[in-house]
DNA sequence: CGCTCGTTTGAGAGGTCTCAATTTGGGTGG
DNA sequence: CCACCCAAATTGAGACCTCTCAAACGAGCG
């Protein structure tokens, strides 16, 4: 791993108030490792053997019943995922592959455990890092349960419009992916930009304008006690 | 409060590895408090300013966006609720009400975070009942996303026949609970029943008999990924 | 006994899904 | 650089699921 790698990985909260010698022994023993579009990294069911932190491209989690799939999140750099599956020694609730080529850190499960034992304040980092985590679940029930799809399409343009600074947005990823992502079928995202046309929504390709703000938001009633980052 | 009260409390999983001193002080600074039914504990949106214990009776956790409202969880005796709000100093993602006449304890949420500074085994204890919850709230987005509402129903009848060890169950809540936890209108629940009544339930008010499990698991399709307690 | 509230049933509208047919747009190879 | 090609996206039709509104039913309680 080149040293700016680890400069970046140890500024996440995360490890950033880590002990050196935690941090050390954490990036020691893990696999820095690069996959091409479309590797599954991980399956349900399997047992949580790494951490993982996302060092560059993106990772979709995913989620089966049967035939159905669903997309949970996406997890671009830097970012963890299943830190709650490697703490509880449990098995991956979710699966996860590359949606870009991706360099992924892969830190194992009982290096975890046992830092959390020897450092008190990576163990309180991992306690915010989850209660954040567990929050962000919460706020996706509550946005499944309470919003129609549009409604959740309106609020996701909000939110990333928000983070871009700008009324013009474009899509990170495929439509295919952001209609699973909110829970519906393509079809039915196609309908719900339809929908938001009336509200000053147009899109040309990934590119998605919103022209006026207010109006989406009108309709779209952003809720920071659903849309907030945490 | 009565020792055998503290005693139960102390031998949850989120107390019972915590040291004396610990429990002690957390228990010494707590208000033991009983409401009667339909009493609001607390509001989203307000500052987390105590973990709540609920020691007797029965409470909802649930959300709002606007007018619409949804069931998020019941708590009985002898569960925790808002432990993430609670260790990151955040505001409450859910509102809290009493169903039955309850007796709820209350510890302030400044002696948790105290208390997870100065006792590792506590600490741990935290994490992994964050973590815990955490998996409890995905394996909820799983259900909302990738089941109907009949599949809910059918699956939690499951879960719970299996819970009491028998094929007839009591419902411990109203119906119009039960549809808003499982995310439908009561009208929904009830069609729901029909439903599944081709698969061997039938019900009584508040008595549901599943005459034929294996037919019901048929159509339900259970799965410790989704289902699973934790 | 009769009220009240929860539950059920019915009808109709709206939202969502599947299947199928086009259209679009990006990527590749010539 | 361009034409082609294929996957992604859109559009349409019909079925299904879910919601709302309304009314009837039933159980519990005063």
């Amino acid at each position: 791993m080149k040293p700016d790698d680890a400069a970046v990985i140890r500024s996440l909260p995360l490890f950033a108030d880590a002990r050196e010698e935690t941090f050390a022994e954490l990036v020691r023993t893990a696999f820095l490792q690069r996959f091409p579009p479309g590797v599954t990294l991980i399956n349900e069911n399997d047992e949580a053997d790494f951490l993982h932190v996302v060092v560059e491209g993106q990772v979709e989690l995913f989620a089966t019943f049967g035939e159905r799939e669903t997309t949970m999140s996406i997890v671009e750099p830097v970012g963890t995922f299943i830190l709650a599956a490697v703490l509880n020694a449990r098995i991956y609730l979710q699966s996860a592959r590359t949606l870009q080529k991706s360099q992924v850190l892969m830190i194992p499960a009982e290096k975890v455990r046992d830092a959390m034992g020897t450092d008190a304040a990576f163990t309180r980092a991992v306690v915010t890092e989850l209660a954040r985590g567990y929050r962000r679940a919460v706020k996706e029930v509550k946005g499944q349960k309470l919003r129609t799809g549009a409604e959740r399409l309106a609020n996701w343009l909000l939110q990333r419009a928000d983070a871009e600074g700008a009324g013009r947005i474009t899509l990170p990823f495929e439509k295919r992916v952001l209609s699973s992502l909110l829970g519906m079928t393509p079809e039915n995202l196609s309908r719900a930009f339809a929908v938001l046309k009336t509200h000053g929504v147009t899109s040309r390709g990934a590119v998605i304008t919103l022209a006026d703000r207010a109006a989406l938001a009108a309709f779209a009633r952003p809720d920071p006690l659903i849309d907030g980052p945490e």
